[in-house]
DNA sequence: TTCTTGACCTGGACTCCGTCCATCGTAGGA
DNA sequence: TCCTACGATGGACGGAGTCCAGGTCAAGAA
């Protein structure tokens, strides 16, 4: 993740110890955490930082697209690191576990020109619901 | 719309002023409602109805089946009375307007079975996004 | 029609998630 | 090393939704 860093530099960006230690939590591919639960572990590698830097370095992120946002339940959003390589979600309707996952076929073109409406389609977001394995 | 009680009715509800009311305003197909929209529009039929109970009604609906829970945005859900005739939804977005559309094929075979990582699928979610006519 | 009762409604307090803002601190260029 | 604009802080705030104790009433029984 530390090449997450260097393209924020990149693009302008101060490189803080907060903006790194929040860089570190999201490190890793297959993780899905909630706001609070980045600020918990940021605040365990750096005890002051506040919920407010982690929303806003968290908001950056998602803006640059370094980041994507996933809205489960209309409870609190998760932020996924995984944001370079197009996948969908599975989501355990009892747990609430999230796996990225890859359907086959290209949902974009399932929707038939007359039922657009007019609308200027730009992406489609799939989210597969179920129990896992340890839920059946 | 009066059908929906009946069914309420016949599955052992009390059918009451705040309940019809409820109902009434969530009539017809293309409806997408917040909860407080809701609110508002049945506090227009019956004053003195309470947001709680607007929470509840919605919430018992959803539960039974008969109304669907939109998350469009990680802000309000949205309530969708056109729960009996499969749809997904296409969202404007600036604006927030929803259309129900009608994709062609399916998404769930779409998702190979070494990518099920042994969940037990039941439904999926397809949103797409873009602009409007009147927000191009 | 009246009675009875448990399901339902109410309103206000509360929680959770997220945003805003005034002020202070500091990364990094000169 | 110094400067300063960008970033961090934390506390107040707001929106969405839930909870609860107590009052109300739909609908079956008599």
């Amino acid at each position: 993740m530390s090449d997450l860093l260097e393209r924020l530099r990149g693009r302008g960006w101060r490189v803080t110890s907060q903006r790194r230690v929040v860089a570190e939590v999201l490190d890793g591919d297959h993780v899905h955490l909630t706001a609070d639960e980045v600020h918990a572990r940021a605040a365990h590698l750096l005890p002051e930082i506040s919920r407010a830097t982690v929303y806003n370095t968290l908001g950056e992120m998602v803006s640059l697209g370094e980041v994507m946002e996933v809205s489960t339940d209309g409870r609190a959003k998760r932020y996924d690191p995984n944001a370079h390589h197009p996948h969908q979600h599975l989501i355990c309707s009892n747990c609430g576990t999230i796996r990225d996952v890859h359907p086959s076929g290209n949902p974009l073109a399932d929707l038939p020109q007359e039922e657009r409406f007019g609308f200027t389609v730009s992406e489609v977001e799939v989210t597969y619901r179920g129990l896992c394995p340890s839920c059946t």
